[in-house]
DNA sequence: TGTTAGCACTCGTTTTGTTCGAGTGCTAAT
DNA sequence: ATTAGCACTCGAACAAAACGAGTGCTAACA
């Protein structure tokens, strides 16, 4: 069923200011719409088939409509307008780049900080993933009689640990030997390849320390899945502020939802493929968000899509603001992370 | 002014009552409690003493009367009794302990669940603190031509680690040459020490890369101050289920106040001196903090305190039975970590 | 034939009024 | 000193009424 041009305006009218009140909107408020010169009569029939076609929703007989998730999806796809930043908007995002900041957990943290102030909704956005990145340095440091950590350095800079148990009596030196060795077969290797197809490799040929060193490998895979801790987010609360999660019960059920992280994460780390993605209420997987939207965007190093950042919102967010913010962000993030890393590559 | 045994009796009564139900507690009910041979009438004569003294609040005239801050801390200092934990709950805590884990990170994640299932509180708990924690390793790895990574691994199995400039065309072995040097240096002392004594030492002695090691030290010992972020808490949503945040404006409150860790990371911290700390509505400093209570114990690495965890919950909170979870899983804490890494010392 | 003014009707929200009862303070009796 | 009795207070719970935003339908109009 196609919608002529009249429908359409009449609806993208809707979307955009049940967004702006997340008030249900009557014929009148549209009827002096700028945009739209038609007597609130008319408006009504066309809200009536707009109704029928199921892009809008009564909550009640004498309430004005709202948006179904169908109407959003449309409006996303083909109504919305794009938006232009203010300045004071794109200063603040440039600000947040131009400082110094060492550590890539901390220009993650701060991004996250940044977008939720910016939208006021909630934001999230995972540590760059480790799958493609390169392995730099493996150390393996002593810690007991039994116990090592084994350290891996990657060329993005970040750190990931895993204690591995060591025969009783092997000495620094033999530590320290089997550093360099690991550091020389794995180095500017791809960690995921080096996890499935190298490790196997090394162990075959190493008679020496097999069980030892596969245990240590076997640690350092599990170290690596155990990424899901890896995501940062912030903002959780500014959710309440919206009407729509000033009943208890949706706000407890919000905030349990993402209290674990596991499946946020998993949406991440889907997204990651795509450059943008817009998920709207019902086309949640999870039950529990299903009255919330999520967009993200990827970005990078170079060309390789590294990590992803989210946007959670309810429903009626402001869809075309925050695809700008997240261009955006998605854009100044990866041009840092390049250059903070690139250069030699 | 003192209280005689019937004020104290009649006042442990009623916030042993309010306790449970977080209702106004009316002179009747405490008349048919055991303990208490007394009229209604009698009790009410007490309650108004009570209520003079500043231990009771009315919060309008015909309902019942609520303990104060004051009252909350008498009955924490000499009214309560200890509780006993059921068998049930001993066993959920033992269970804990038993697991197989290997990183301190995890150990510590899972004892913030632990306490916020078994309290129905927030838990809070920071990762063990470095002061008193010996240095094993340093190691500098090359990340691009203008920078390092500066791995320290500490006898706890813990990694901190910091981005460090290095001078263009600075090479692998000259790094590795470095590293060796600073474990020989560093290894087996204090963390405090390192940064405050020895370094400027270390500094002053070794004229050759002065410049370049004076950053590296100072980028960790920002990197250590940097611990806030070493803050694990659990149950937050669990606050939502008690009346006291029924009110969507109290709760929003709570909950960004405990959104930005740096308060409850302070509090943590100066708690670590004390085995335990019980502290009662408006005796927080934190404006924002006023209507909870935080009770903290601290774990032990053999005897030196190490780190602190935290109940946080509503001013009525069940002290005695926050006390008794909170020692128990102190003790299990300082035992399981203890054995995880004091063999060799 | 599409648009619009007019009007009766619907239904949630707000306001106002009423009742109910838990709990108090005071007084007088024990 | 304790307690029974009683009038009084005041919020909570409920009900009824007034309100008004918004609708659907009909009839008139361009």
């Amino acid at each position: 069923m196609e919608l002529d041009m009249r429908k359409m305006r009449i609806l993208a009218a809707i979307v955009d200011d049940y967004i702006m009140t997340a008030m249900p909107v009557g014929s009148r408020t549209i009827s002096k719409h700028p945009d739209i010169n038609l007597s609130s009569a008319t408006i009504r029939n066309e809200m009536s088939d707009l109704e029928e076609l199921g892009y809008l929703e009564q909550p009640h007989t004498s309430a004005g409509r709202i948006p179904s998730d169908k109407a959003y999806r449309l409006y996303v796809d083909s109504l919305m307008r794009n938006v232009r930043l203010s300045e004071r908007e794109t200063r603040f995002m440039r600000d947040h780049f131009s400082q110094e900041l060492d550590q890539v957990e901390d220009v993650v943290k701060q991004t996250a900080w940044v977008l939720s102030n910016l939208t006021q909704y909630m934001s999230v956005i995972t540590s760059p993933q480790l799958h493609a990145v390169k392995i730099k340095h493996v150390q393996l440091v002593p810690v007991s009689e039994e116990k090592a950590l084994c350290v891996v350095v990657t060329d993005s800079g970040i750190v990931r640990d895993a204690i591995v148990r060591i025969p009783r009596g092997t000495d620094v030196e033999k530590l320290e030997r089997l550093s360099r060795l690991l550091t020389a077969r794995l180095a500017n290797q791809r960690m995921d390849e080096a996890i499935t197809t190298l490790i196997p490799a090394i162990c075959d040929e190493i008679a020496e320390n097999r069980a030892f060193l596969m245990a240590t490998l076997e640690s350092l895979r599990r170290g690596m899945d155990a990424d899901s801790a890896r995501m940062t987010m912030a903002g959780a609360t500014n959710m309440l502020n919206y009407p729509e999660y000033s009943d208890m019960g949706k706000a407890k059920n919000f905030l349990s939802a993402i209290e674990t992280k596991d499946k946020l994460y998993g949406m991440l780390t889907k997204a990651t493929k795509m450059e943008f993605t817009v998920t709207i209420g019902a086309e949640n997987e999870d039950a529990q968000m299903q009255d919330c939207s999520v967009v993200t965007a990827t970005y990078r190093i170079g060309n390789d899509p590294i990590g992803s950042m989210g946007i959670i919102g309810p429903t009626r967010m402001n869809y075309s603001r925050v695809l700008a913010i997240l261009r955006y962000m998605g854009n100044g993030l990866s041009e840092m992370l390049t250059n903070m890393f690139e250069e030699e590559r």
